[in-house]
Parts: C-alpha cells; structure tokens; sequence
DNA sequence: ATAATGCATTGACGTCGATCAAGATGGAGG
DNA sequence: CCTCCATCTTGATCGACGTCAATGCATTAT
C-alpha cells in the first residue's frame, strides 16, 4: 500500500474568506463580517496538490471538508476488482468530502486532476461554529441538500438517458461552472482525460471519442484535446432536455 | 393539473418518538430525555397515505422533512416527455425531503406505494432545535451525508454494472433493510411492482422479469409476485460486490 | 532526433438489454 | 362466478454501446 501522503498542518496559513472571489460560491448565505471572520480561523489552505496527489483516499479517516480554490480534484470509489467509478468533478468554488460525515472515514478517494489549491475546513471547529453561528448551520444544510439533489440528477442522467444526451447535460453543466465564476460560458478547457469523462458518464472511452466526432461533425461544439467550445448551446439544450422546452431547465451539476 | 390534496395540521398529534421503535434508524444519536422532549414537540404525524396518494409533488414548497412509519413511499423525478425516473424507495425508519433544503421547493415528488403514515418534521422548527441541542445538528448533519455516499453508490451500481448485479444489489439491500428492523432478511414483501423496481434500476420491465425467471432457475431465489425468499445470499453477494470476496461488503442503502 | 509512454482515435464485431408484440396471470368489482 | 384491466411474462428482433485490436498523435525521456 503506498505511503499515505499526508501534509499535516506543515503549510498551512490562516485563509482570508472575506476577500476571496469563491465565497459566494463556497458559503451561499449571508454571514455578517463577525461571523465570516470566525470562520476564517478555522480555514486553513494546504500546500498545493500536483496532478495525480491524493488529498484523501478511501477509508482514510474524516477530519476536514474542503473547498477547491484552484484547480480541479476528481473522487472515486474502487470496486473491488480494482477498477474505479468516478462520482464527480470538483472545480473552484465547490465543497467535497460532505459524503464522509456520516461514518466517519471517506467513502471515496480525492485525487487532483492537475495542480490544486484548496482550503481545509477541520469539521469538528465547522460544526461548533455552526451551532453559534444559525446561518452557517443553515449554509451547511443547504450545501449538503443540494449535493442530494445533484446526485439524483446525475443518477436519472446515466440510468436513463442516452449517451449523446449524457454528453450534452455534462457539457452544459461544465458551462454553467464556469459562466458563474465569471468566466466563458462558450468556450473553456476541461479538466479531466476522455476516458476520465467518459468513465464519470458510465460509458466507454471509445464511445467517447466517437460521440466527440459526432458532435463536432453536427456543428454542436468544435474540441481539440481539452479545450472545448460549445458552437450550438440551443440544439445542447434540446439533447439535454428534451425537445425545444424552455421550461425546467434545471441544469445538471449547475 | 390535478388538486393538490394537501392536508394541512388537519389530524396531526403530537408524536411520541421516545416510544417509536424506529426511533434509532431515523436518528441515530445520543439525546437525552429532555432534547428528545423537544423534538416530538415539533414533530407531527399526519393522516395515513392511501397507495397512491402523494406526500408531497415536485415543485410544492419546502416545509417539513418526513419519517416513514409504516408502510413505503418511492420518490420520483419527472422528465419533460412524462416519463417518470425513480430517485428512491424509502421504508420505515427513514427520512425524506432532504433534496429539498436548499433550493426550497420539492425537487421530487413522493407518492406512497401503499397505506403509508408518516412524521411531518417542520423544517424551520427543526433548524431551530438543531442550533439549541448540538446531538441534534450533528444527527441532521450524518444523515444527509448518509444519503450523499449512498446516492455515489447507487450511481455506480447504475452506471458500472450489469443488470443481474443490480438486481442482486438491490435486493440485499431490501434484506438489510428488512433485517435491522428486526424483520427477516431472507424473507420479506417488496412494496413496489416489477415495473417500479426496474425503473429504479434502469432497466426495462421486461428485464426485469427475465432475470427474476433466472434468479429463480438458478436457485439465488424464489419469487412469487411481490413476496420474495433469498435463498442464497452467498451467491448473490458475489454478484453482487465481486466474487468472493469478504472484505469491503457496505451495502448499497444499509 | 529518436524512442518510449500514455492517451485518443478508428474500425470490426459481438452482446446485452431495449423494444415490439402477443399471451398469461391475477386482483378488483360487479 | 365471471369480466375487465393492469401487471407480469415470454418470445423475437434490433440497435446502441462495449470490447478487442490496430493505429495515430503528443509529450517526455534518452
């Protein structure tokens, strides 16, 4: 088993919430300036993970929720033949390890996809604080419902639609992400390998590779390697969900 | 668009948690006699549900989460052409209308499968209590992350496996389910229909019914209607988490 | 520059499970 | 008891997507 790679508290600084760009992402409620800063001793940032770094791995015991500042962190779970399920992709602004809460150890491994930052939030100074501080409970719970949410959404996606629809909804999603850090909605460089995608959707690498092709020749978006435009968000959206309805646009992920 | 047969405090009571012998599956903590006074001051049973009868409809307000206690309730999402997609099944002892928190309105809608009662749980009042009684936050805080890591293993069983694994998944679930109640695990009624259980599963009816015949044929099972005897749980946890092997046996919603 | 490595692409082929269609079963109601 | 309707079953067929295998392409190391 190889060595656990853990950076214990080594470059840890104290994280300044109130002046990053993220935290409207990060914490969606209204925290007045007393209770932000309270927050702030808590959070700690941790040196940055390379591509390939294991933030946590599974089983490994919970001790912090983490907020990614930069960069882009993928989580999986392992069957037990070995071959990975990858359950999401974390970018800037978004919250993981919530799914370790319940027993206590993380149900999934965090791996950064290239290099990352993020901010460490020691759970048991977050739940104390969320029992003074009403909001940040409520921010907490909200976090969490929403994750619920996306996930049963995710979970109709791959049992139910097919695979060209699955690319649409991902690629939106991505979109969304980005569009509300305020960057391109259009056009945008994906984190995550083919197969990495494609393994996240529940489909071959090679179905993959042909749908791209596909979507490419119809006019939907132009890629080459990572860095992806969206040329037809219109007929995207109609994949995604369903013919021309304006309605219930709920996006994946968004 | 049909009426919304809401029932509003109509026949509510105050509940008696401290007696409820589901007590310890809906809130696994340690609260003292006092805390747990206090919570079944706000919870609220309602009129039982008839089969069929909707506890709440997508889109409806977020007011209350809900315990079932007795009886089973399946939470569906709607896609644009009708069809319905199963997000859950849910049995007593356990909690629904956490998806809902954080964009305040049902993302789902929850229909009983047959005579079904339920605890209605004010959402504001148990937010409240949560930020007096500390046990209480962190129980609401384990549940959700409970259901996120079993949302992250639904969606792998969905998306990695085959048909017949899925159905061996999901019936060892049903068991653990039936078993932590006190109930056989070999033994037990399915609430839900053939049609139900392979739309959970994304599967088609007609899949569905062929391999219960083969789960049959092979001995894993015997099945008639919606009774259901596990003859082989061996067998079917080797389908079910890989062959043989022991170790890493969580259970797909145990 | 060349080799080596890892990921992406492309094609050929097979299979699992969806779909279509036709009975069988069984429960609810008269 | 019989009728009626929904659900379940069974068979035949088809297509989407996985698998296997070969090749291309880019990046890094030699």
């Amino acid at each position: 088993m190889a060595a656990k790679q853990r950076v214990v508290n080594l470059s840890t600084i104290r994280q300044a919430c109130s002046e990053c760009s993220l935290f409207q992402l990060c914490l969606p409620v209204t925290l007045d300036a007393e209770d932000v800063e309270q927050l702030e001793d808590i959070v700690q940032r941790r040196r940055p993970l390379r591509r390939g770094e294991y933030l946590y791995r599974a089983e490994d015991p919970f001790r912090a929720i983490y907020a990614v500042r930069a960069g882009a962190i993928k989580t999986t779970v392992l069957s037990i033949n070995g071959e990975e399920q990858i359950t999401g992709f974390h970018l800037p602004g978004e919250i993981l390890g919530l799914d370790a809460i319940n027993s206590g150890r993380h149900p999934c491994s965090a791996q950064a996809l290239e290099t990352t930052s993020v901010c460490e939030i020691p759970f048991d100074n977050l739940e104390y604080l969320a029992t003074k501080i009403p909001g940040l409970q409520q921010s907490l719970l909200r976090i969490m419902s929403k994750e619920i949410f996306k996930d049963h959404e995710l979970l109709y996606a791959v049992a139910k639609r097919s695979a060209d629809e699955r690319l649409a909804i991902v690629l939106l999603s991505f979109s969304n992400r980005f569009g509300r850090r305020g960057l391109s909605r259009t056009r945008f460089r994906l984190p995550m390998s083919r197969a990495e995608l494609s393994n996240y959707l529940g489909l071959a690498p090679e179905t993959m590779s042909r749908l791209f092709r596909r979507f490419q020749e119809q006019g939907l978006i132009t890629a080459s390697g990572k860095e992806i435009a969206l040329q037809d968000i219109g007929a995207l959206r109609d994949l995604a969900y369903g013919y021309g309805c304006e309605a219930n646009q709920r996006h994946l992920r968004s």
